[in-house]
DNA sequence: AGCTATTCGACCATCTGCTC
DNA sequence: GAGCAGATGGTCGAATAGCT
């Protein structure tokens, strides 16, 4: 009986695994023919609970040792001698430590590209072929030669087999959209595609110039007993090779990976996870392969924080400047604990260089936790993309200045005269005005340019909308606060192109006071330090141009001043000491960096070896300053620390 | 000419505090 | 409760400066 009912419930399990086992297999083999197709229609994630759902019931399921697209019949087949297998993976750190285990291994990053095998004979390169099937590839030795790295002729007449990854970076990648373009071709959608579509042309091949290939892989050489070894030989050879590592111990795998990521921040060549093999090439063949990959090597990846949405328009905002910034509005989408509607597309020349339009499904990715960032195009509808013809704001014509649309109406374009005067507030700090009230104010006609702010009433700002007694006294009030202001401050206020505050501050350092700095030659401030002709002369004619409004703001009482320093220039507790910081402290970023540039020390942004100091009151966090930091060894104080030097002043 | 460092300008979501 | 403002957080792209 009992026997019975156990022996029921396994037929039950079976049949409902069997066709559970079909249907999986099923749509892997779907999702995997899309992806090689270039064309994914599934996230990553998505993929993979499926495939390892697959490899739990079925381990030795069919599907699961396909590893690509079956070569198109019309090329010419090449059988592997020594089948080119994919490679295991896994998403967790604590699985890929409990697959060191004790053994050294070699860490490279895992570059996003495509497979390809080189054949050489006595020296010569005489077949190149891509991995296919895994077992039958593409002959594609005509396209190889147009690739760099791709070595035609061994310094040594060997007969041997060298592998690794042919990819495009990010740089090359916008090259050659511009010369497909040219060429009246259709337009690639991502670097990874666009190779092994390539590959696969038949004309147009010169294109691959702007390929490279990472070798990391060896065939038919004697002698060699470690990974290391490999790479040497390659290095030899006058190969490009992966950057490679040797780590001795588990423990060592967390800080590479880390390493890893912030290669994979620069994105000019597309990283997207790590590869670590088993040092010893005895232990490799001890080990042997599965059916579709090797035991000794195992590829990471981090979970992705990515997600995909469709851009539903794209809209243009006119800056102060009169550059047309593009914006992707997409379908709200969420990302990493937000909710994603806007992502920066940077400039007109990216629009280009993507196609992008409304309806393409984009994947973004939010870096450094906040900003969303665009990462490629995933399925383009049909089309092409489009730019503003008018300026959205003035509807004058756009004029192209480097790869960003310009507008050259400066004086009257509405939207930079009032993004001209949203500096000025921000500059010399006018608080409870911002976008919004101020745009109430110019289309009310309260105010036309800078200098009339300082002429309001309380009786003008209870014209405003849901303004009373309390908020109109507060606004009259916090304008007039600003007519003594810092001459860096004023300076600043007049949005110059080129100079920030800190540009300001050094000048002043040279020309102390408004007339000076309004006398200066551009080559008088050519002989200051960090000045060279370009930025001398664009912040000599933009004083110019200002020459009106600086008289009219000095007219309604508004005075620059000039504050005496507490120490001589070099000189003070800090001196010659640059700060950075990350995370927040006690006291908005600004007045720290104020109290540091007071004790004679800099405040930078970013961290490079100039830093001296990383100051931050979150030891263990792991932003990319904090990372550079550790990396060149600069010191790292608390808030507490600065403060205490700062008191001894 | 090529590299590195630095600055500017711009970007977006979330939370908090204030006024109406 | 609605609406606005402000602070915060880190990164990216472009341009420039200055060095080799």
């Amino acid at each position: 009986m009992d026997l019975c009912l156990a022996k029921a419930r396994s037929c039950m399990k079976t049949q409902y695994e069997r066709s559970r086992v079909s249907e999986l297999a099923h749509e892997v083999l779907k999702q995997k023919q899309f992806y090689y197709a270039g064309k994914p229609q599934i996230s990553d994630a998505k993929y993979d609970a499926m495939e390892s759902e697959l490899r739990k019931l079925s381990p030795s399921h069919p599907v699961l040792a396909y590893v690509g697209a079956a070569p198109s019949a019309t090329s010419p087949r090449i059988t592997h001698d020594v089948p080119m297998l994919s490679l295991n993976k896994t998403y967790k750190v604590d699985d890929l430590h409990s697959w060191v285990g004790e053994e050294p291994i070699v860490g490279t990053p895992k570059v996003d590209g495509n497979s390809l095998s080189l054949v050489y004979e006595d020296g010569l390169l005489k077949l190149a072929k891509t991995r296919g099937d895994g077992r039958v590839g593409e002959d594609v030795t005509d396209k190889v030669f147009w690739i760099a790295d791709c070595v035609p002729k061994l310094s040594k007449k060997l007969s041997i087999e060298v592998r690794g990854e042919v990819y495009c970076s990010a740089h090359k990648f916008a090259q050659l959209v511009e010369e497909m373009l040219e060429r009246k071709l259709e337009r690639p959608t991502n670097p990874r595609n666009i190779v092994a579509g390539m590959l696969g042309r038949k004309n147009h091949i010169d294109l691959c110039r702007y390929f490279n290939f990472f070798a990391f892989e060896v065939i038919g050489v004697d002698g060699l007993k470690t990974e290391m070894d490999k790479f040497e030989f390659l290095d030899n050879l006058g190969f490009s090779v992966l950057p490679h590592k040797l780590l001795k111990k588990a423990a060592e795998v967390e800080t590479y990976l880390e390493e890893i990521k912030q290669w994979m921040d620069d994105d000019e060549i597309g990283y997207d996870g790590a590869v670590f093999s088993y040092n010893s090439l005895s232990v490799q063949s001890r080990l042997g392969n599965t059916s579709h990959h090797p035991r000794f090597k195992m590829s990471f990846k981090w979970p992705g924080l990515t997600a995909r949405s469709k851009i539903d328009k794209i809209e243009w905002f006119p800056s102060r400047l009169g550059i047309i910034t593009p914006v992707a509005v997409i379908e709200p989408v969420a990302l990493s604990g937000a909710t994603i509607t806007n992502v920066t597309l940077h400039n007109a020349e990216h629009v280009k260089a993507y196609n992008l339009k409304r309806g393409d499904l984009i994947e973004i990715i939010r870096s450094g936790e906040v900003i969303p960032k665009f990462l490629h195009v995933v399925t383009p509808v049909e089309g092409d993309f489009d730019w503003p013809v008018k300026c959205p704001s003035c509807k004058s014509k756009l004029e192209f200045d480097g790869v960003r649309l310009k507008c050259l109406n400066s004086d009257e374009c509405p939207a930079q005269r009032s993004g001209f005067i949203l500096n000025w507030m921000r500059a010399v700090e006018i608080e409870d005005i911002s976008e919004k009230r101020l745009e109430q104010m110019l289309s009310m006609g309260l105010i036309e340019a800078v200098h009339e702010l300082y002429t309001l009433s309380v009786k003008d700002f209870l014209k405003l909308p849901a303004t009373k007694d309390k908020m109109a006294e507060k606004l009259y009030k916090n304008i007039q606060a600003t007519k003594k202001v810092p001459l860096a401050k004023f300076l600043n206020g007049l949005g110059i192109e080129g100079a920030g505050l800190r540009t300001w501050e050094k000048i002043i350092e040279h020309f102390p006071g408004l007339e000076a700095i309004q006398r200066i030659t551009a080559e008088e401030l050519v002989e200051v330090e960090g000045f060279a002709e370009k930025s001398a002369e664009q912040i000599v004619s933009g004083l110019k141009d200002r020459k009106d409004a600086i008289k009219q703001l000095l007219k309604v009482g508004v005075t620059p001043s000039v504050q005496k320093a507490k120490f001589a220039p070099g000189e003070g507790p800090l001196a010659g000491k640059q700060f950075v910081i990350t995370g927040a402290l006690s006291m908005p970023r600004e007045t720290i960096e104020k109290m540091i540039r007071e004790a004679g020390g800099k405040a930078g942004s970013a961290v490079s070896k100039n830093t001296s100091v990383l100051v931050t009151n979150e030891g263990d966090s792991s932003s990319s300053k904090m990372k550079k930091a550790k990396e060149l060894g600069i010191p790292i104080w608390t808030e507490e620390a600065l403060l205490t030097i700062l008191r001894g002043v």
